[in-house]
DNA sequence: CCTAAATTGTATCAATTGATACATAATTAT
DNA sequence: ATAATTATGTATCAATTGATACAATTTAGG
């Protein structure tokens, strides 16, 4: 393995570029935008990632389901009480400081703003993928008899989502915190 | 007034605009796909709308909420059990091949996609007059004793609000019409 | 008819886009 | 040291963007 050494570290560079495109979308993120950030050129850039553009979106989507909803993924699975983890975890698009409630769901964002249907239904399958968590981690306390839920089964996944996505939108139009909580309390509360 | 007569429809070229924007989004719509679609040159063009493509969105997005929303918030005025109207209006999300299933909401898109604040802003205060109407409605409604909602009155906006730009969203992810409309009826049984 | 006003068609502009070419620099194996 | 290999910096490409210039065309009023 003789040549140069890398000058750049490839994990935070990646980790500048999932916060450009969480920001500006996958086509609104230029190239240039993106290297800048990433603090390399050109030529580093198309080496790191010979499919240009498109393969870095790919790598960060993929890390970016791997940083934020992973760990929470993984909490929830030894968690007596998941409403409530979910309730917080929804919460979080309702903070005026964060980068949810600012930049918006990362998946939601791609499914309306990118081109390519390849990213889209990847994006589709990483909110399916919470989803299902979601689900399963309700379905074990049914049946542990923790929660008593209202709601039909075949429509949680549906419900959960539409509540999550709506918020992604919701948010632009009603910036009051203490409403948006509420309208996601009184959302949850069909799962208690 | 001496001149040339015009050579095209200005209406009809408007509502042809109008349906570019819904499909591509205001920043993805070209100027040249715009005229393509309107039958008319770049001179027509910039003669029309001396602010380009900004005026002609504005003018479009207006059309717009006069051409849909309009005639059912109008509709929504005489009417006796507006539960089952509104849900019509969700439902036709759920149309495999309308126009609002395909292109999505007009003005939720504009919110993800436009990056002039001024027409988020305005998209927003367009999702905000709808909210307006339903609530108007209900309110009428309960006062009349027709409905009987199980929700506090002051989330009915952000509540109908979120289900609706949710569904913007969440019916990329979930394709099948019965669970989404299944999810509409859920949602809105807190109102009856 | 003729002139001023309004509309249209074509060529073109500067800026930005994603991407590549190519020379230079640094590192390791032989 | 020298060759092979990897990384970097700069210049540049063709395509597309929103927008303008300008001449040609059509029309109404005198």
């Amino acid at each position: 393995m003789a040549g140069r050494q890398k000058i750049y570290d490839e994990d935070a560079a990646l980790n500048a570029a999932i916060d450009v495109f969480w920001q500006q979308g996958y086509e609104k993120a230029s190239s240039r935008d993106l290297q800048k950030a990433m603090g390399i050129g050109f030529s580093s850039f198309y080496l790191a990632y010979k499919g240009g553009k498109q393969e870095l979106f790919a790598k960060s989507m993929q890390r970016f389901f791997t940083l934020y909803p992973q760990p929470f993924l993984n909490l929830l699975k030894t968690i007596d009480n998941p409403v409530e983890a979910i309730r917080q975890y929804y919460y979080v698009m309702t903070e005026p400081n964060g980068k949810f409630s600012q930049f918006g769901c990362y998946f939601s964002n791609t499914i309306f703003q990118a081109d390519e249907n390849e990213f889209k239904d990847a994006a589709a399958k990483n909110l399916g993928r919470i989803a299902d968590a979601f689900y399963d981690a309700l379905l074990r306390a049914k049946d542990a008899g923790t929660i008593n839920p209202s709601i039909p089964t075949e429509l949680w996944k549906t419900y959960l989502l539409n509540l999550w996505t709506g918020l992604n939108t919701t948010k632009s139009i009603e910036k009051d915190q203490s409403i948006l909580r509420a309208t996601i309390d009184f959302s949850l509360k069909v799962f208690e």
